[in-house]
DNA sequence: AAGATCGTCAACCGCCATTAA
DNA sequence: ATTAATGGCGGTTGACGATCT
């Protein structure tokens, strides 16, 4: 080995025993953010030399894009962005660098968080795959209505949301659609249409239609939906006539997609049974299941179970 | 009160595409 | 045409605070 290159090994070596790494320091902070407001970014590797920082120009460029730049937002999630999040993870998938340009202030990395912490987290309590045709179902047909429905609860300017302007909810079929958008639509002097209504609307339509789902059936539904309504108040009771078979919730799925055209039953019905799978066990066996369903996912500003199923007014 | 577990999020890693030399 | 440097992206990890047992 020639000495250049012995020397310039060690150089490196040095550099990289030097390298700081994990959390960064205000004073850090505080240099990057300077030599920012002087010089502008871009070329970080020399901006790291130059400003002397001992962090790789990798590094440096993170920490600003996702930390430090002045115009990123911080706390958390509005329902609007949540919706978008959603909206155009169906259409673009784990592109969220993207998915980020159409949140203002918000970093891909945010946006990858909440993904893996909120949203995955119920794909697997539900035992589907999170990229699975069968999860973006209940993400559509269910996620997504429900935060129109409280984004039109919480805010009179939530305009930029509507079912109109959503591609997502317009390429539901109608039926599907129909049932989102009756989740959300209110109901002339009587407040924000709930569930049950909902249903209701959706039962008139299909008997209206040519729909080859009976009446019965539809009140099925509703009774189904009905006992989740229980559900609510004690996430066992489901259990308690050892009617192992039966979640409303799933039900609720597996009902309506059997009265749509556009998804693929087999999948759907393939999570569901895995789902219900799960459930059927005794409850001893699927303790974490049902507790984080219902505490988790319910609990994290989407899915409200007081709010969320108002059937027992 | 203390240890275990969980959830969040900042930071890192590795790969790929682009660009400049 | 080749190669090295750089930037960008998505996946993963680990620290830390909160909550649970």
């Amino acid at each position: 080995m020639s000495s250049s290159r012995k020397s310039s090994t060690n150089s490196s070596e040095d550099d990289a025993k030097q390298l700081r790494r994990g959390p960064w320091t205000l004073e850090e902070d505080s240099i990057l953010i300077h030599y920012i407001a002087l010089h502008g970014e871009g070329l970080w590797n020399l901006l790291a030399k130059r400003a002397g920082l001992k962090r790789t120009g990798k590094s440096c460029r993170l920490r600003w894009l996702n930390y430090l730049k002045p115009d990123i937002k911080r706390g958390n999630l509005t329902l609007q962005e949540q919706f978008l999040i959603l909206e155009l993870h169906s259409k673009w998938g784990n592109r969220w660098s993207k998915i980020a340009q159409h949140l203002p202030g918000r970093t891909d990395n945010e946006i990858k968080n909440y993904w893996r912490t909120r949203v995955q987290k119920q794909a697997r309590y539900l035992k589907i795959d999170a990229n699975s045709t069968a999860f973006r179902n209940v993400i559509r047909c269910l996620w997504m209505p429900r935060l129109l429905q409280k984004m039109e609860g919480s805010s009179t300017s939530s305009s930029i949301m509507t079912s109109e302007n959503s591609p997502v909810l317009r390429s539901l079929d109608l039926t599907s659609q129909h049932q989102a958008l009756m989740t959300v639509q209110k109901v002339p002097g009587q407040g924000p249409g709930n569930l049950s209504e909902a249903v209701q609307c959706l039962d008139q339509k299909e008997q209206n239609s040519d729909s080859c789902v009976s009446s019965s059936e539809s009140m099925n539904n509703i009774s189904k939906i009905s006992q989740f309504a229980e559900y609510q108040t004690s996430p066992f009771r489901m259990f308690d006539n050892n009617d192992y078979n039966m979640l409303a919730m799933d039900s609720y799925y597996v009902d309506n997609f059997n009265n749509s055209s556009c998804y693929n039953m087999e999948i759907i019905n393939q999570a569901s049974t895995s789902a219900l799978g799960d459930f059927a066990k005794p409850v001893g066996d699927c303790h974490m299941a049902e507790n984080n369903w219902v505490n988790d996912g319910f609990a994290d500003g989407l899915w409200s179970v007081g709010e969320l199923w108002e059937l027992r007014s």
